[in-house]
DNA sequence: CTGCCATTTTACCGGC
DNA sequence: GCCGGTAAAATGGCAG
């Protein structure tokens, strides 16, 4: 390939792949902004006497929509009392 | 405790754990929509011929700084050569 | 360094490091083949009528002791009311 | 249902689901005495100068056939020639 | 066969 | 400074 550049090494579109590894690049940086936003909420959180691992499990109930959440919660109850966990 | 209500039961200040709780789903729906939107440039770079996994590890090797980087590569090549991995 | 051989490369000390190596290779498998015989029963189990997804937190909540198990569902209990989740 | 026991608890065969938990509870503590032991051989390694993470590099390299392994590092050395990255 | 979800592994952060 | 636990990433299994 003889006017290959960095650009084009190998038929691979080095501009291309440059622009879409960037886009990448600035999302993850957003992505890692707001991680760290939760976590201070829940320091926040914890310095005024909530628990956090509890918080975490409110957060993923409040997710599941409220049938889901009675149905799941319903057999779980079943199954500890047909072993016998209290 | 008499006069309990929803917002303050067995001690617990339910106002205060709604307000971090939803300052933690809101954070986490854009974190959400952000992971969406990394999916969705590996997934339109896959279309146009780029190999996600490799992508990823262009971004991991970007993150780090050159000297960790080349560090960590001569390290490797090291112990490949010491167990004849080739 | 003069007597430089595959088993001690730039100072690596390559049969060391290949038992090393290898003694993590064997345990590794050990390991995937217990994850296979752990799948395997949960598959058995599910073709018997119970649901997997359900049957991990039986599994989750048995590896907790009581003490722990009850304080912290009572905790959480106290936070849904404390937001109204019922 | 009139003859309900703990072994049969709203239709749930008690008996049943309790062999299979525990079942799996004992392939899980086979599996966590397996990776406690892997720990340690990194550990160990560890103490007599190896880089544990380098060492786990190895062990996935080894793990991919020779072909797979090639190739995948032609690939990343071609993207990172196409971006500039040394 | 592809995308999705769960598990597993890795990296990070806070606590001791 | 290290260790443990927690969250993120990557891998692998499963379903459609």
């Amino acid at each position: 390939m003889e006017n290959e550049t960095v650009e084009n090494v190998g038929g691979v579109a080095g501009d291309a792949l440059r622009a879409y590894i960037e886009r990448i690049e600035r999302l993850e940086e957003e992505k890692k902004n707001i991680s760290a936003d939760i976590r201070e909420v829940y320091s926040e959180a914890k310095g005024n006497g909530f628990d956090a691992k509890i918080m975490k499990k409110l957060v993923k109930l409040r997710a599941m929509d409220r049938a889901d959440r009675q149905e799941e919660e319903e057999l779980l109850d079943l199954y500890r009392r047909a072993i016998g966990l209290e």
